[in-house]
DNA sequence: CCTACCGATCGGTAGG
DNA sequence: CCTACCGATCGGTAGG
C-alpha cells in the first residue's frame, strides 16, 4: 500500500468515527461517509470490504489504546492505591483524547457480527480484569476498604467511562484535573470528613 | 379506544422496548416488531401513526418513572444527604425494575428527530438539576465535603446510569443491595478509613 | 388485522 | 476514484 492511500485509508476511519459517535452505526449509511469525503460511495470499496470492517478497526484501535495506557502502570511495582490513581489518570486521558472513538467504544459494539462481537467483549472483560486487579491488591494491603471487588470496579470504570458523555475540549477542566477530581471523589467520598 | 385495544397497545411498547432495547431503535425494523408479535408490519399502524412515535413513547414513559420517584424525595423536608439516600434507592430501583427500559432511555433519545429530542434532553437536564440541587444543599448544610457541584452529581449520574448494563433480574444482589452498595461507597469512598 | 404494494434507501459490485 | 447498477430491505399506505 502506497503511503497516499495509507493516509486516505485513516482519513476514512476518522470520518466514519465522527460519524458513527454522533449518529451510530446502523444510522450512518456508506453514502454518508462518502459524502463526508466528499467521493462517491462505491469508492469507499477500494479501502474496505465491508461497512462493518471499518466499525471493526475503530473499536480495535479503542482497545488498543486503553490496554497501552493500562499495560505499564499494571506491570509497574508501584503501590495498589498508587497503580490505581495512574490508571484513571491514564484512562481519562484516552477518554478525553479522543471522546468520539470513546463514544464508539462503549456504544456501537454491539452491531458487530456475532464473531466479532465475541471477541470485543472478551477484551473488554479482560480490560475490566486488570482493573478488578488492582482493586484485589489494595484491598488485600489494605490501602482499600474491605469492598465488594467486582462493585467497586464497576463503580470506577462507570464513573470513567461516562466522561465522554460531557466532556468537551473547550470545557472549563483539563484531562488532568478531571482525573484528579474523580480520583479524589472516589477514594475519599462524597461526605464531609468526619461527618 | 377499546380495552382490547389497549392492551395491544401495552404489548406493542413493550415489544419494541424489547427490541430497541436488544439492537438499538436504528437496527430494529416495523417488521422485526410486527414479527414478534405475530401479525404483519402493515398491522402495527392501526396503532401508531410512526415508528418514531413508540420511541417516543417508550422514552417518555422511562422518563415519568424517574420524575415520579425522585419528586416526592426532593419535595420532602428531609436532610440532604438523606435525600440523596433514597433518591438513589428510588432511581436504582427504576433501573432495575426495567433494565431493558432503562437501556432505551439511556441510548436511543438521539435517534428522536429535532423537536423530540430537544424535549427528551430538556426533562434530562431538569433531572439533572434536581439531583444537583440535593448535592447543592448537602455542601451548604456540611453533610457534604466542599465538593464540585456539578462533577459530583455527574459522578452520583454516572454510578447510577451504568447499573443497566451488568444488573440481572437473576443475579446475586437485590435492588435494595444495589442501591445500598452504591451509597456507602460513593459517601464513604473507596480508601479504608484513616489510610 | 391482512394483502398487496409504493418510492426511497440500503450495502455492495462490475467495469472502467 | 467514478458511473451505473444490483437485489434486498426500509417505513409506510390503500383498500378491504
Amino acid at each position: 500500500m502506497t503511503e497516499v492511500a495509507a493516509a486516505r485509508r485513516d482519513v476514512l476511519l476518522a470520518t466514519a468515527e465522527q460519524l458513527f459517535a454522533a449518529r451510530g452505526y446502523q444510522a450512518t449509511s456508506v453514502r454518508d461517509i462518502a459524502e463526508a469525503m466528499d467521493i462517491k460511495a462505491g469508492s469507499l470499496y477500494a479501502h474496505i470490504e465491508t461497512k462493518e470492517d471499518l466499525l471493526w478497526e475503530i473499536l480495535t484501535a479503542a482497545a488498543d489504546r486503553f490496554f497501552a495506557a493500562a499495560d505499564p502502570i499494571v506491570e509497574s511495582d508501584l503501590l495498589p492505591m498508587e497503580k490505581l490513581r495512574q490508571l484513571i489518570a491514564a484512562h481519562v486521558q484516552v477518554i478525553t483524547d479522543g471522546a468520539s472513538l470513546a463514544a464508539v467504544y462503549m456504544n456501537e459494539w454491539r452491531h458487530l457480527t456475532d464473531l466479532r462481537r465475541t471477541e470485543f467483549t472478551a477484551r473488554r472483560d479482560a480490560y475490566e480484569a486488570l482493573v478488578r486487579g488492582i482493586v484485589r491488591d489494595g484491598i488485600r494491603s489494605g490501602e482499600l476498604a474491605d469492598l465488594d471487588e467486582k462493585f467497586a470496579t464497576l463503580l470506577i470504570l462507570s464513573s470513567m467511562n461516562w466522561i465522554y458523555q460531557w466532556y468537551r475540549t473547550d470545557g472549563p477542566m483539563t484531562p488532568d484535573e478531571i482525573a484528579r477530581k474523580l480520583t479524589e471523589m472516589l477514594f475519599k467520598g462524597l461526605r464531609r470528613a468526619g461527618a
